[in-house]
DNA sequence: CGTTGAATTGACACCGTTCAACGACAGTGG
DNA sequence: CCACTGTCGTTGAACGGTGTCAATTCAACG
């Protein structure tokens, strides 16, 4: 992150924000309000209620989850350096809630101040629908996950996505990575239950491929674990195969101009 | 669908097509090239390919899919009026296949041609934004599916919205709609085998929900059906309770003046 | 030291997979 | 007209992954 922007340096890090001019960067930054702090369990956002701003997670994790007739499924994880809920500031309403997952420090944009600021900067507006891009990207790999993966493979996939996604934000750690994730969480992130969540996590550990313990994950073996799960980073638009380095890129002026909208 | 709009006419019909203005509506529509014809598997777009053009579904089905180790996943069905790949204009790159299901009739837009028009056009920049937030909407609800539910379940919810979205660009009928899904395609979407789809169907008949055949979906009763898988369709964000009404809008004008970029 | 939430373990039932075989049907070529 | 072929749909039986229920242990905290 950039030390000189606390708030927004974190922002699409590890994907496109070599793309983001020094310019639209401090821009951003300037946009946002106030840092607040919210404890564990804190409800940031409630289905279907009307979203008037927009907000950064700086440190945290933040859970966007659906509950139905007391069950609840976890459909995003966020962390820091996201933009927990930039498409509000267009759907107006999400069909979700947001939930701060252990403590957290965010910071918010009004709409207004955001759509103001866009409609002079058509290319930071590109910037931003990308970012919402990375999230369906997100989407459509937990579909398949969810669709193909038995479950002991599942949470290995959690805990891959999760690590390659902290060390975009440099938020890792040399062997794994911590979180305030609970066994329930990983249970409804995974579409199954704590009890078999908990054997499973026994199955990985015994595997040597990684080990969960009090908001902490130890990885025993990278290369195991990616393996066991199929993981593959490409979905997350790093620096693999489906690297964005085309128009949306401003050291290629030309392309750049004909095609920022 | 508008008559005087066969290649756009149905863009976002029953949900946000009321915000787009008369002008807009027939910008898009010159936009967009000549119509072309594939049939059945053909491949609109392979994963990691660049792309150049978006392309938009005028008639048939579209699915978009993964994959790996000889095991497909679904993770998406277009349906007519649908933008197929309006994410490749900020992503460059799918993480995904295109295919046709039965017969297609699709016609598409360069991505410098859409760029140019939609730096003169911010509010149809914002339109199309939320395009693809619905998308993404229809993925969570596909994870929150796929998590949740039960494959008899799944398998129900998938006529259930399929329904739903024809509904909306007036592809359905009476009592139920037609597709050319077969069963190995449900079961991809499913995450299940063809085998059991097949002993769920029969499920679904005899418990008089839906009958699956030949190409067509007949629903016995479409309240029965939807309370079987706890459908409803506020994702979708049609006329109910998350429904965009307000600054996108542009019957609010004193909002969208301020909001719009 | 009692309380509480979370993690752990065991037994058992069931949902869904797998393998194998068969049936229905359309397209093709003789 | 029929035989052949391939694709798709259907059915049965055995197996195993996962859910459910219940009890127990453990960690954190006042």
């Amino acid at each position: 992150m950039q030390d000189d922007l606390p708030k927004t340096g974190n922002f699409l890090a590890g994907r496109l924000r070599h793309a983001m001019s020094r310019r639209e960067q401090e821009l951003l930054e300037e946009l946002m309000g106030p840092v607040r702090e919210y404890g564990p369990d804190h409800v940031l956002q409630r289905r279907a209620e009307l979203v008037s701003e927009s907000t950064i997670l700086m440190d945290g994790f933040i859970i966007r989850s659906v509950t139905e007739g007391g069950q609840r499924q976890i459909v995003e994880i966020n962390v820091p350096g996201d933009f927990v809920d930039l498409h509000g500031f267009a759907l107006k309403r999400l069909d979700h809630d947001l939930t701060a997952l252990g403590p957290v420090r965010v910071t918010s944009v009004s709409h207004i101040d955001l759509a103001n600021a866009l409609a002079k900067e058509p290319h930071l507006a590109r910037i931003l629908w990308f970012a919402t891009l990375l999230e369906a990207a997100i989407h459509r790999e937990w579909i398949l996950k969810m669709g193909q993966l038995r479950a002991d493979a599942r949470l290995a996939h959690v805990f891959a996505e999760l690590w390659q996604r902290l060390d975009f934000v440099g938020r890792s750690r040399r062997n794994g990575f911590d979180t305030p994730l609970k066994q329930t969480d990983l249970a409804d992130i995974c579409g199954t239950t704590p009890v078999y969540i908990n054997r499973l996590l026994r199955d990985l550990r015994e595997a040597d491929m990684a080990e969960f313990r009090r908001g902490r994950v130890w990885v025993s073996s990278r290369e195991k674990l990616e393996r066991h799960c199929r993981f593959s980073p490409d979905y997350l638009y790093g620096q693999g195969t489906l690297a964005v380095r085309d128009e949306l890129d401003p050291e290629n002026p030309d392309v750049r101009t004909a095609a920022t909208g």
